[in-house]
DNA sequence: GTAGTATATGAGTGAATACGTATATACTTG
DNA sequence: CAAGTATATACGTATTCACTCATATACTAC
């Protein structure tokens, strides 16, 4: 139970999709900013530094990928994290990253 | 230490590929294919049913992402999987499928 | 040297998608 | 009803990338 599966190929599609999703530097950007708690669409804009329209289509792709969930409230509408493993997958690479990068350093702004 | 970092423009793009990667079910099949251990380039285009020109590229891919790392021998060379955090994250996104995949069923293949 | 096998790479093509600009929808207030 | 605000979407464009076919490299054996 513990130890990965042989997928079949309609399963190797849907993690792969799963995956995909999260290899967007804006859409991480969203997933960081969401890690304190839920947020608005304007607040998220602000947040990220992208354009209102952009965002929107990135929160699209998290909420039909169910890495995130809505709750409107009146003209606004509030964006969470509702999937537990997404802040552990990126706990995940950026542990590993670090470890290959405190190596070769300043990948991370210390000072810049 | 534990909890999930603020990471700047450069590391987000590190991480976004990184996922990237993982996004390609080609690749899926040849990490799985690898999880029994090394295996030739032969045996992976056998393996994954990938004509030997399109493994051989994937390969390279998942060689510059550290993800994977080869040994030659004679004629032949051996891939394996270098980064013990790769079965860790398929786990994660695996088991969190089979709980959103159980309630529609047959994604996965009980034989074989 | 030549022939044969295992792996890698160059060139071209089609599909997916991130982004910006403009516009549409949804809701609130007067 | 009209006006204003918050969010979503349509369309066009540029880029990325997976794939196939053909060829190149690397090594072994003769």
């Amino acid at each position: 139970m513990a130890r990965p599966l042989p997928l079949n190929d309609q399963a190797l599609e849907i993690v792969a999709r799963r995956f995909a999703v999260l290899a967007e530097p804006m859409r991480l950007r969203l997933i960081q900013a969401l890690f304190d708690g839920e947020m608005n669409v304007t607040g998220l804009v602000e947040a990220t530094g992208g354009t209102q329209a952009n965002i929107s289509r990135h929160l699209q792709t998290l909420i039909a990928a169910h890495v995130l969930a809505r709750r409107k409230e009146g003209l606004q509408v509030f964006y969470r994290i509702s999937d537990p493993t997404i802040p552990k997958l990126c706990e995940l690479v950026c542990g590993s990253l670090e470890k290959s990068l405190t190596r070769q350093a300043g990948h991370f702004s210390p000072g810049r």
